[in-house]
DNA sequence: TAAAAATACTCCATAGGTATTTTAT
DNA sequence: ATAAAATACCTATGGAGTATTTTTA
C-alpha cells in the first residue's frame, strides 16, 4: 500500500475513466487498472464496479474515496511543514536578552520585525545576565542571546557573537545637578569629586572595570557612592540624588522623573551589544532569526549610535 | 514520496538507531539509510542529524515526525473504512416497508437487531405501497423492501425475493358483535351475511382479490359495506361498526379500542411477507441486512405463523 | 578500537510500457 | 463496429541485499 495507490484511486474516482485518469497520471492505461486491481486486492474489496463500458464506484469506493483523499492531502500536509520548517517558518525558539536589550533599537525592531515575518514561530525571550545566556547558549537551551558590555568577553567553543550595535556613553545626573545645566559635552576630568552609582564589579558586562579605566585615564579614582546591580536601581539611585553614573546612549529612551541625560566627552567609551548563537545547534528559525537581526543592523547600525545626544 | 518513506522516518525517529529501526522494519540498515537520504532530498532538508556514533532529530524532523505519523494513521484508516464498508459496517441503506411490516416480527426484530449490529449504516425505511417498492427496488433508488400479499406478484428482471413470514388471517370485528362472543374459530360460512369493510380492489397486495376467492369457495358473494386504502382506515371502520374484515394475524399487535380478533376457520387462508432485493445493486451493508433477515426467518417463522390467536 | 552510518555494487521485484485480447454497447 | 478495460509480455527503474569503507567517540 503506498501512495502511488491512493493518487491512482482518487483519479479514477474523479474520472471514471481508465484512460483518461491514466493520461492525468502521465501513465499508460494498463498499469493504472493493474495498481488498481493491486490496491483492490490488498483492500480485499473491489472499488469500482467496471463494465468494459462504464465504470463506476462501488459503495465502498464511494466511501473510502474521502478517505483516500486524506492520505493525500496529509502527506502533503507533512512535506509542507517540514518545507515551512526548513525555511525557519515555524518551530520555536528561546533567545536570552539582557534588562537593557529592549531599548536598543536594534534588538526591538528585530523581533518586532520576526514576529510579524515568522508568525508561526513560537519566540521565547529569557531574560537574564550575559554570562548566563553565553552558557545557555553553548548548552543549547537557549538558541540565541544578545549580550552587552564593553568588550566582548571569552567564549566557550562553538559559541560565536557578532557585534550588532554601539552606543557612546553618556553621563546621567539629577536635573538639578549644576552640570546638568550646561549644554556642551562633560569631559571625565570635570567628574573628578562626583560621587558615583554604579554596577558592582565582576557583573559580567564589564561596564564596572570600563569606568574605572575611564576615571584612571582622566587621572583620578572614582568615589563609588553605591554599587548596585540592576540597570532600575542604578536609574533610582540617581534619581534619589546619591550620585550619577554613565549608561549606554540608548537607554536615553529610559525616561526617570528627575533623572536627565547629558553628552560625555571620553572618546572610545561605548557600550556594545552582540548576538550570541551556538554554531553547530542553529535551527532553521534561528539562522532566520539571525538574518533579520543582521539586516536590520546593516541598516540601523550607524544611526543608531550616532544618536543625537539630548 | 512514497508510504514507505514516511514509515521508515517515524521507525528510525522513535529508535534515534539506522541500524535497529532497519530491523523493527524487516530490512537491511543500507537501504533504510538510503530510503531516509531520498525523503530528505524530496524534501529539501535534513531530518536527522547523524554523526556515526549518534542519530538525533533535527528541528525540522521534530516538527515533520507527528505529521508523518499522521499520514501512517490516515493511510490505515481508510483502508479500515474500506475493509469495514466491504463487511457492510458502515454505509447508508434505504428499504422499503408497508404499513404493515412493523407489526410483523421477523420484520421489527431484524431491523432492530440491524441497527445494533450494524451501528454505523445509516438506515433509513420509506413506507409504501408493495408495487412501488418493486419498481423503487428495480431501479435501484430502494436497496431491500418488505412486500406483503396474498401471493407473489410478478418481479421485473433482477429483483428477487423470499418469503420471511407467513401470517394466518384472522377475522376483526366489533367486540358487541355475536360472533365475537363464540370462542371457537369462525368458518367463512357464518359470514355469509355479515357486511364487509375492506382493502380496494387493485392495492397490489392482492388482498381483495383473496377475500373474494375465500367468499365464493364458502358459496357466497360478499357484501363489501366500504372500500379503503389503508390499515388504519379499515381497523377505524370496523371499530365503528360498519362491518367485518380479516387481516394478517401478527396484525393483533395493534390493539384498538372495541375492535376484536378471532380466529378463521379458512384452510390456506394466509397473508404472506417477502424480502426483496436488486440482484445487481447489492451493496456489502445491504447483503448483510438480508443475512440478518434470512437468519432471523429460520428462528422464528414457525412461532410466528402459530402466534396464539386471544 | 569498536560501533554505526555511509558507500559501492549487485540483484531482482515490480512499476510501467507496448501489443493484443476481451467485452459490452 | 467501436470504445474501453483487461491481459500478456517485455523492459528497466530502483528498492533491497551483501560487502566494504568511513567516521568518531
Amino acid at each position: 500500500m503506498e501512495i502511488r495507490h491512493f493518487r491512482y484511486f482518487v483519479h479514477v474516482a474523479e474520472e471514471l475513466h481508465f484512460g483518461r485518469a491514466a493520461k492525468r497520471l502521465g501513465v499508460s492505461q494498463p498499469p493504472l487498472s493493474q495498481q488498481i486491481q493491486v490496491l483492490e486486492n490488498e483492500i480485499g474489496a473491489r472499488l469500482f464496479e467496471r463494465t468494459n463500458r462504464r465504470v463506476e464506484l462501488t459503495e465502498v469506493g464511494r466511501l473510502f474515496l474521502p478517505e483516500a483523499r486524506a492520505v493525500l492531502e496529509q502527506a502533503a500536509h507533512a512535506v509542507a511543514v517540514a518545507r515551512r520548517a526548513h525555511r525557519g517558518e515555524i518551530g520555536e525558539m528561546t533567545i536570552g536578552i539582557t534588562a537593557s536589550a529592549p531599548f536598543t533599537g536594534a534588538v526591538s525592531k528585530a523581533i518586532l520585525e520576526f514576529r510579524h515575518g515568522y508568525p508561526d514561530v513560537r519566540l521565547t525571550m529569557n531574560e537574564m545576565p550575559s554570562p548566563s545566556q553565553i552558557q545557555e547558549v553553548a548548552a543549547g537551551s537557549l538558541q540565541a542571546g544578545f549580550i552587552r558590555g564593553a568588550q566582548l568577553p571569552d567564549l566557550p567553543a562553538g559559541v560565536s557573537a557578532t557585534e550588532i550595535h554601539e552606543d557612546l556613553l553618556v553621563l546621567v545626573l539629577r536635573e538639578d545637578h549644576p552640570l546638568a545645566q550646561t549644554g556642551k559635552p562633560i569631559s571625565m576630568k570635570q567628574l573628578k569629586d562626583e560621587p558615583f552609582v554604579f554596577y558592582a564589579r565582576g557583573l559580567g558586562a564589564g561596564f564596572h572595570e570600563q569606568l574605572l579605566a575611564l576615571c584612571h585615564a582622566a587621572g583620578f579614582e572614582p568615589k563609588i557612592a553605591q554599587e548596585v546591580h540592576e540597570l532600575s536601581t542604578l536609574l533610582g539611585l540617581v534619581a534619589a540624588g546619591l550620585g550619577i553614573t554613565t549608561v549606554a546612549a540608548s537607554l536615553q529612551a529610559l525616561r526617570v522623573e528627575h533623572v536627565v541625560y547629558r553628552p560625555l566627552d571620553a572618546p572610545g567609551a561605548s557600550a556594545k551589544m552582540w548576538l550570541i548563537h551556538n554554531e553547530k545547534k542553529t535551527s532553521p528559525s534561528c539562522k532566520a532569526f539571525i538574518k533579520l537581526v543582521l539586516q536590520h543592523h546593516g541598516q540601523t547600525a550607524d544611526s543608531s549610535v550616532l544618536l543625537p545626544v539630548k
